[in-house]
DNA sequence: CAATGTGAAGACCTTCACAGCC
DNA sequence: GGCTGTGAAGGTCTTCACATTG
């Protein structure tokens, strides 16, 4: 009766076949299997149907699934019919990069404001928007409706920004700060931490090198997309 | 008797107690528990347990872990006694924040070349490289021993780079672009999307704010550091 | 007959709980 | 006493395989 349960790593597949089928739409395909659906995001046809039938999915045997119909079952699973505010804390190297980037807005998100503390930073425009600073960030949270916090700072900093976001309301944090930040149970937060990505390929990178010299023991890729 | 295959979720996680030690040392600790570390990384002292003891380590019953032993355990585990080269593909916003970035060398990460295809790109400056054409990719991975290829470019552009990366030699690939990429099987591949993680984001938070109106169903959070 | 949807089996990961050791 | 290391139990996710259906 509820919404059903959605799996975590069906979540996280989800904009995966989004970013595919509109692809597909845009070159005028309007329906696809399983199997091509597979083929295009990098995983199982199973795994597809599976996912796909998680959401309640209408697919119809023998023909496959119309693509705009899934669209827009998937973006309204994943909450993307609403148009979210974010805003960015810390204007460095990446906060910049992340401003610039033009994958949000094509996504649907807007980036509502860049926030820093560094007062040689503060009042600099990037990207069409003024660096404020980060004292402004609850005015900011409530007149601009932002609904996710993005964490770009030095990871020193990076606690406190995400304790004045959790202060200020609120409850999604994306965190690229090399920092383990603390926060009540009620927030969401994910990471993405680039060193540790590195770090992640050295292991595999060193081991098929031991394999290949007859080191025995592994088996193969990891990756899939 | 070989190195012993430590599980996917353990080689994600060790980067993360990497840099918990590596804080640790800094402020003198010589010797942590399985609960001080879990608390830091933002995982279960048990995960700690389980994921240290695949990799043979030694702890001490009712002291804890030796900090640089197990530093050196670890370090040593993920290959990063071996300080990798890597190149970057695409000097767009992303590729230049990433070739600015401090934590890759930090972590032993040598970027030794900046690759794009654009001619008002090539021949500039960035953090100290000077930007070469893709053309250059085979010599470079040879003279420069590169062993980690990183896709910043956008799109269209990524398979067609990944396969010049692949004829190259490279087996580990970082790829930032918004786009599935079809590798050999001998080839790692990890990807980054700064788009899917607000994605993924926007689930749980739809979800939550639903939950809060009295919807019913949800869970708890997700994220842990 | 092509392709979905799904029980059942299997792989993997996490959590529990406690014996064993310093 | 405190803390590790680990079997066992419990979850979650993936894969298989096939009955079902347009």
């Amino acid at each position: 009766m509820n919404p059903r349960p959605v799996p975590d790593a069906t979540v996280s597949r989800l904009p995966l076949y989004l970013r595919v089928l509109a692809e597909l739409a845009g070159a005028g395909e309007t329906t696809v299997s399983s199997d091509e659906l597979a083929e295009a995001a990098g995983v199982t046809s199973a795994k597809v149907r599976k996912d796909l039938s998680a959401l309640g999915s209408y697919g119809t045997r023998g023909i496959g699934y119309d693509v705009s119909q899934l669209i827009d079952e998937i973006r309204s699973t994943l909450g993307l019919t609403e148009h979210w505010s974010i805003l960015i804390a810390g204007v460095g190297n990446l906060g910049q990069a992340l401003a610039r980037y033009k994958g949000f807005a094509e996504r649907g998100f807007r980036v509502a404001a860049l926030l820093d503390v560094d007062p040689t930073k503060v009042g600099t425009h990037v990207a069409d928007l003024t660096v404020r600073h980060l004292d402004e960030l609850p005015d900011i949270v409530r007149t601009e409706g932002v609904a996710i916090g993005v964490i770009a700072t030095p990871a020193a900093a990076a606690q406190d920004v995400a304790d004045r976001m959790v202060g200020a309301g609120i409850r999604s944090i994306l965190n690229f700060a090399p920092a383990s930040l603390a926060v009540p149970e009620a927030v969401t937060i994910r990471k993405v931490d680039l060193a540790i990505e590195l770090q992640i390929l050295s292991y595999y990178e060193q081991r098929d090198a031991l394999r290949d010299l007859g080191g025995g023991s592994g088996a193969g890729a990891i990756g899939g997309s």
